[in-house]
RNA sequence: GGGAGAUUAGCUCAGUUGGUUCAGAGCACCUCGUUUACACCGAGGGGGUCGGGGGUUCGAGCCCCUCAUCUCCCA
């Protein structure tokens, strides 16, 4: 006897398995067509959140269904090896142990960092199993493994022979606590409440002052002149003087720029060129001395003169009082800026010049550029086109040096004033000694720096095929067929991605890209670890079970649009298997007898649904290549609790210790199977186990490997009968509720004699579901209009039944009122479109042919039911 | 400051090139129900001036203008 709650939890883990041991996620180069997907790397120090499971069940069943299609179906999954973030875990992990990393040597850390990755490096990968995802884990990759680091260094060495890489100094962004350097997309932005000081400087040699207004006073020390308008009467007299420097003394230049905005605080604004991006820009043009007031870690640096070593923003505290000791604050305001803080470490980003490596990305925008605007790669949904627009269009270089150790370190070799590129040590010093014929091997220093994550990420699609070095799987599998991914990392990463496929193989590297929004609370607020909204993944699987969680995850995630997270859209997931279960407990327990004839009624059901499975397969069909996955899973929803479970499941189902006929018991299982395959890329587990519970399988028949129930044409009129059988069946119920009459009591329905009733009671066992559902003695054909009973309409046929007690005769009437004025407007409504000139002369023929069809209707209504009244109306008296 | 998008039922969203009175789905809600698959259920039902205003059209949820509100991206 099976339970009659499902129980997913050992259900996963045997599928799982199984599926493992056959080897069916595992994909090689064949004939047939391949469908690639490669993972988007998740961080190595991660844990499965919400976001993945989001993003990887979407992946599955874009790739289970690629494979129920009879594709070469390949996932490839990886992981990446997250510069900063492990990095910062490791550094961490070792100071809990008493270890600074400042004591130990590169290659220390790096044995140490090794471990961990070792350790911890794989449990992300081991959660995405417990969701389902049918990955090829043969080919799982690593963005530091040697495969991929030696696409990365050839990648970087082809990029500065033709002369798209450089090395440059810039003002960065600088995280002082990761002293590393980050890119703009590692900053986050934000309003911050601070003070705005207003300063004064004295003129040298007279005793004007001029105030500048600063929220950073403690640069003041780097600063090397003070900038006004030029066209601002208030300074022009001070054309040419110098300024002192408060406390400081440094005496200073006067300068003019255009830069400065004269509306803003005083109109005049301190230059700090080492520190701010714009100071900068003007320092250049007016060649000002570049004064660095700060150390890498933050602190205030020898040059700054003061409170050196101590940490900036109490220094601020410390230079503020000074300032204001010596009567050079004027007034202090509250203020509200833009804070830039570090993704990673949220500590205040600092304006830092220095020397790093840059991509020249205009030189690579172009065709990537060029492929998004042609939709060579489509976009998923579409208007993120304009966003990578724009980017392209105003695309700046980027900055891949990082300063750490935990990365591939940048075969860059220094000898004197000399760089040398080369894969290898050995390479670069031969290129060096040809210079240099007396270097020795000590000489030659290679940058301390490691790369970006992201120029390791961006050559993913390429190189987890090893394609910088071997051919063979690359010509197969790529370009990939879909990356699906969150919108949040489209510059980052799946612009790069465009770039690099187009720069190494001169194709696009996905022909779609599907983004995924992002999954939020209920309160839209996206889940954070801060905030301590997000569910505990594996636990909501435990809960739900994996299958409840993908449909709950997907139930609601419109293609882009924003996931807003509940539970009970996971319960309602687990509510789905349960009632798949207690079909299969229903079909499961009927006896057959292998002598009794399929009788009309059930030939006539399994008809029905098979032709509108075929319409609903068009229907999934369409809304896969449309990326609807949502949609297309709601529509098999329905399809299965409505239309299976309620109405065929309940036309078939034998009365009690009565067999089934064999013919309509194996139609069922037909039926149900294919449902299950339908269902299978969005419920793995549960179809599995039903696709083998229904009937004996021969080896390898699996329901991952089915076919996918395929678009195909279909009856629409057989369709039509059963679903206005269905209609009159509602009707019916309808008006047994309405009158209080039991389930149990047996009606007589008649229906009005015309070409239409003729035909659906013509329609073999047609009639015997309507007395089977509706609980009928019979529904058959009347030419007795006043036959004495309670009417109803479905679609243009009028139907009575035959009742002698009918409760509250006065709501009913107002009931039909309220429809006969409906019907009314309707027909007024199209008839004033057929009256009207010059809709007759202007609309298609077919549109006025419709709303023929649509007048006759509605006339035919408005009798039945003006008919309908007056019956009422007698039965009163 | 520049740009993009949104506004449809209590909530989350569909609504495909204007053409059934078109206003839909899921959830939530209300009434009834211990019929032998399932109360993680069954049957039935109610609910919206499609943000406001104007325009184009024979016809507008859909196209145009305008106002309001919100969100996001970039600086």
């Amino acid at each position: 006897m099976i339970s009659p709650r499902y129980s997913p939890s050992e259900t996963e883990h045997k599928w799982y398995s199984y599926w493992m041991e056959n080897k069916y996620f595992h994909s090689e180069p064949d004939k047939r067509e391949p469908y690639c997907i490669i993972i988007p790397p998740p961080n190595v120090t991660g844990v499965l959140h919400m976001g993945h499971m989001l993003n990887n069940t979407i992946q599955d069943i874009l790739i289970r269904k690629a494979r129920m299609d009879g594709k070469n179906a390949c996932w490839v999954p990886g992981t990446d090896h997250a510069s900063i973030a492990t990095e910062a875990k490791v550094v961490k992990m070792l100071r809990e142990q008493g270890i600074k990393k400042g004591d130990l040597s590169r290659e220390k850390f790096l044995e140490h960092a090794w471990e961990w990755k070792v350790k911890y490096g794989g449990i992300i990968l081991e959660q995405l199993k417990k969701l389902g995802a049918s990955c090829d884990w043969e080919r799982t990759a690593f963005t530091m493994d040697e495969t991929r680091s030696d696409a990365v260094i050839k990648v970087f060495v082809d990029l500065y022979r033709k002369n798209k890489l450089y090395r440059g100094k810039r003002m960065v962004n600088w995280d002082p606590e990761a002293k590393t350097v980050l890119s703009n997309e590692e900053v986050i932005y934000g309003l911050e409440q601070s003070k705005l000081y207003f300063v004064r400087y004295q003129v040298a040699d007279t005793n004007e002052f001029i105030s500048i207004a600063t929220t950073r006073p403690e640069t003041i020390p780097g600063d090397t002149a003070v900038a006004v308008h030029p066209d601002d009467p208030r300074y022009a007299h001070l054309k040419g003087a110098k300024v002192i420097v408060p406390v400081i003394g440094r005496i200073i230049p006067l300068i003019q720029d255009d830069y400065v905005d004269i509306e803003f605080g005083t109109g005049a604004l301190k230059v700090t060129p080492a520190h701010d991006v714009n100071d900068y820009e003007i320092g250049k043009r007016h060649d000002l001395a570049v004064v660095d007031v700060f150390n890498e870690d933050g602190t205030m640096s020898e040059e700054a003169g003061i409170y050196a070593g101590e940490d900036r923003f109490i220094v601020r505290k410390k230079f503020v009082k000074d300032l204001r000791d010596a009567g050079h604050i004027d007034k202090e305001e509250d203020y509200q800026n833009n804070v830039g803080r570090s993704e990673r470490t949220n500590s205040v980003v600092e304006p830092r010049l220095s020397l790093q490596w840059y991509v020249d990305m205009k030189a690579l925008a172009g065709p990537a550029s060029e492929a998004v605007a042609n939709d060579e790669v489509s976009f998923f949904p579409k208007n993120q086109k304009n966003i990578y627009r724009h980017w392209m269009d105003n695309i700046k270089d980027w900055c891949i040096s990082r300063q750490l150790w935990w990365g591939h370190r940048i075969p860059a070799y220094y000898y004197q004033e000399d760089v040398f590129i080369a894969e290898t040590f050995e390479e670069a010093f031969i290129m060096a000694r040809e210079k240099y014929p007396a270097i020795a091997p000590n000489d030659l220093k290679q940058d301390e720096d490691v790369l970006d994550t992201w120029f390791s990420s961006w050559l993913w699609p390429i190189s987890v095929f090893d394609g910088f070095r071997d051919r063979k799987e690359l010509d197969y599998y790529y370009p990939t067929s879909v990356l699906v991914t969150g919108w949040d990392i489209i510059f980052l990463w799946v612009a790069r991605m465009v770039m690099a496929g187009y720069e190494w193989e001169g194709k696009r590297p996905f022909k779609d890209v599907y983004f995924t929004g992002m999954v939020r609370d209920k309160q839209r607020r996206k889940m954070s670890k801060q905030l301590g909204n997000s569910p505990d993944a594996l636990q909501l699987i435990t809960e739900f079970g994996a299958d409840g969680v993908r449909f709950g995850m997907m139930s609601c995630s419109p293609a882009g649009g924003d996931l807003l997270f509940d539970e009970k859209l996971c319960e309602q997931g687990r509510n789905f298997s349960n009632k798949l279960w207690n079909a299969l407990r229903l079909v499961d327990g009927w006896e057959s007898d292998q002598k009794a004839p399929l009788n009309d009624a059930d030939a006539l059901a399994f008809e029905w649904m098979q032709q509108k499975l075929t319409s609903l397969a068009s229907d999934v069909d369409k809304n896969f290549k449309e990326y609807r996955l949502s949609e297309a899973l709601m529509s098999i929803y329905n399809f299965v609790w409505t239309d299976f479970c309620s109405w065929y499941l309940e036309m078939v189902k034998p009365a009690y210790e009565t067999p089934i006929s064999h013919q309509a018991k194996t139609n069922t299982i037909v039926l149900f199977s294919q449902l299950c395959s339908l269902m299978h890329p969005f419920m793995p587990f549960i179809t599995e186990e039903i696709w083998h519970a229904l009937r004996e399988r021969t080896k390898g028949e699996d329901c991952i490997l089915s076919s996918y129930p395929k678009a195909g044409h279909f009856n629409q009129a057989v369709i039509d009968r059963v679903e206005q059988a269905k209609d009159i069946i509602t009707g019916i119920r309808d008006i047994r509720n309405k009158n209080a009459i039991k389930m149990k009591d047996e009606l007589e329905v008649f229906m009005v004699k015309s070409s239409r009733s003729v035909a659906l009671l013509d329609q073999k066992g047609w009639a015997d579901i309507c007395v089977k559902l509706g609980n009928l003695k019979n529904i058959a054909i009347t030419t007795d209009e006043n036959t004495k009973g309670i009417g109803f309409i479905s679609g243009t046929e009028k139907c009575i039944i035959v009742i002698e007690q009918v409760m509250d005769i006065d709501s009913q009437i107002e009931e039909k009122k309220k429809e006969l004025i409906y019907q009314r407007g309707f027909v007024s409504s199209v008839e004033a479109k057929l009256n009207n000139e010059r809709f007759m002369g202007g609309a298609p023929v077919d549109v006025v042919d419709k709303e023929r069809a649509k007048m006759a209707d509605g006339l035919e209504r408005i009798r039945i039911l003006e008919e309908d009244m007056i019956r009422l109306e007698g039965m009163k008296k």
